[in-house]
DNA sequence: TTCTTATACCTAAGAAAATTATGTATGTTT
DNA sequence: AAACATACATAATTTTCTTAGGTATAAGAA
């Protein structure tokens, strides 16, 4: 099993957090949160959020359902059972790596 | 221009980060440190790590000696003086990416 | 009222960057 | 002698992203 998700893999993790945070979001909302809680450093496109939900769903992470507002449709995702439980392991997988990366990044001033 | 470096990507600013603190460095020592410096967490391969010094030794931010060592040669590469100010850009927005994203990770813990 | 922007979903083609597999060769340990 | 660590490298494949394209509703500006 790899272990270098974040460099590639990080951002169905990324979802999985904000989901388990708020509990009950669409697609859409999603990315614009993930990009506020960022400082703007997050800008997860079309292209790679939808297919991402797709796949978390299909893997029964994720459940649906579909609301309509007005006269549009808005998807709303929210963790499974089983997802809770397997969403807080990969965040805290992905803490610790981010912590890992942050300790090499900040250490090793004593060169110049 | 990309803001989205990191979980796809970073690769290449760790190799600049520790080649930037170590000096010089030869691949196989470099992915033995990264792996030090990350408790572990960091296990570069070998088909992601040789091609990325390739990479950016074509683009001139790094440059190579051979050295023999006993009768093993080994591929020195360090930071050229170019490459120095472009590492340097690279490593503070890793660092800038990877704060706001342990920001993330770290809050909204106010909802169970 | 028309144009632009924002909201809201989606997929497909292509590129980028990783993994996995394979190869060569030397040195060390069991 | 066999196994493992060092040390380089490339090729095939897979994963995951960007870019581009498509549909449609709603709101605000010109």
């Amino acid at each position: 099993m790899s272990k270098n998700h974040l460099y590639k893999g990080g951002l169905s993790t990324i979802l999985l957090k904000i989901l388990s945070d708020e509990g009950r979001m669409y697609g859409y909302q999603l990315s614009k949160r993930a990009k506020e809680l960022t400082n703007g450093d997050l800008d997860i496109t079309e292209g790679a959020l939808y297919p991402t939900l797709h796949k978390l769903e299909a893997e029964g992470i994720l459940e649906t359902e579909i609301e309509k507002v007005g006269n549009r449709k808005r998807k709303y995702y929210k963790l499974t059972e089983e997802g809770q439980y397997k969403a807080s392991e990969r965040i805290d997988e992905l803490k610790e790596y981010v912590m890992n990366l942050q300790g090499m990044l900040n250490g090793g001033m004593s060169h110049g």
